[in-house]
DNA sequence: ATCCAGTCTGAAACTTGTTCTAGATTAGCG
DNA sequence: CGCTAATCTAGAACAAGTTTCAGACTGGAT
């Protein structure tokens, strides 16, 4: 467990919490049939029983709401995955087998992927903090599956590179320019820099033998 | 060279290629400053002398005319590269030194690179073939930057990967969560694939020694 | 030269994200 | 309880992407 996003900066009263949390389920559902195009700010307002002006105070943008979507899915499933971690025997093993399981959950909601990976690329800086949380939570799924307890820089520079490919690879896919095969491929070619980085890998490069 | 995009469906006139240009020139010009918001349909149109349906006929959304926009600008940097190629000794090196040289050209132009990478990620499947088109130059690049002739599948996988990682680099750089130099690490990490998936590279995955 | 089909123009209309405003409600506090 | 500040609501208004349409223009075939 490493980063869950708590910064409470004005702690939300009960009703507050509520309507939050109707907010957040009827972004998600809407996206759900329809993909991104498909969560319109008014309707989303209607279906959480709350007033436009509100949810606009609760998220200030429909790329803000859907960010926070995005955190709230991934956090169930960072719990989801904790309770059955990866059986894979090596590192990178494990952790091709937990981000393609993590694929196989997005593909059961494609529409809702959708929206919410457009959204986080989509993002500009005002929604940095957000994306980032994003970032840390996946950071954190990834270290959980990789098990080490103190990975090096170099290898923190791998994971940060499987999340790139992990983040990109969805979007081919979504966008059907690439199939769930080619996706698996991609993630366990991607994979391999955790060998590559183990502390103790001999080396191969010798760039001239 | 590989894919340079020609489908010329219709052959366009000389005034209609050129009326395309100018498009695209406008588009260019107010992505410059501004990046994707600044690319307003209403002033590309005015800005290019043609009006607002025209330039939904030639480019059936903002985000098709971004999309164009970019391939126009990677075929320019794609011949530029081809005057000066790279000078490193191994392939990884020369891979990683193209797409730094990318790099700072974008950073030359941040806000047009906003909009276009932006437009990219953002792009539904009604792009997908334009799209495709940019990824397509994209791998040429990278391909040439390698050097060689045959890439094994193994390879392509990598160079996949690698365009994955400097998409996703590009994007956080650009919204603001990660540093050049950050960037640069990504990079590098991520060429060093290509030396994995050299046919003759030692195997380094014991995996149970 | 004439005519046809396709193209371009100018302007209005429509959609959806976002902002604003005036009045009702709520929460916390003395 | 009664007050005050913050919050919420309903609805209008605004901005920018997209669509539509009637009429002018162009290019090519007869």
């Amino acid at each position: 467990m490493t980063a869950e996003a708590k910064p409470a900066s004005p702690p939300l009263t009960e009703r507050q919490e509520a309507r939050r949390r109707r907010i957040l389920h009827a972004s998600a559902q809407l996206a759900g049939r329809g993909g991104f195009e498909a969560v319109q700010m008014r309707e989303v307002a209607e279906e959480a029983g709350v007033a436009l002006g509100t949810l606009y105070r609760y998220f200030p943008s429909k790329i803000h709401l859907l960010v926070a979507t995005m955190q709230d899915q991934l956090q169930h499933m960072h719990t989801t995955l904790h309770k059955r971690p990866p059986a894979g025997q090596d590192p990178a093993q494990r952790v091709a087998d937990t981000l393609m399981r993590a694929f196989r959950a997005l593909q059961r909601e494609p529409h809702l992927a959708d929206a919410m990976v457009r959204a986080l690329t989509f993002a500009d800086r005002s929604v940095s903090p957000e994306v980032d949380t994003v970032s840390r939570i996946t950071t954190a799924i990834i270290l959980d599956a990789m098990g080490l307890e103190h990975p090096t820089p170099e290898q923190l520079s791998a994971v940060r590179v499987i999340e790139h490919t992990w983040h990109s690879a969805l979007i081919t896919w979504l966008s059907g320019r690439a199939s769930i095969a080619q996706v698996k491929i991609d993630i366990d070619t991607v994979c391999r820099l955790i060998d590559v980085t183990r502390p103790d890998a001999a080396k191969t490069d010798p760039t001239k033998p």
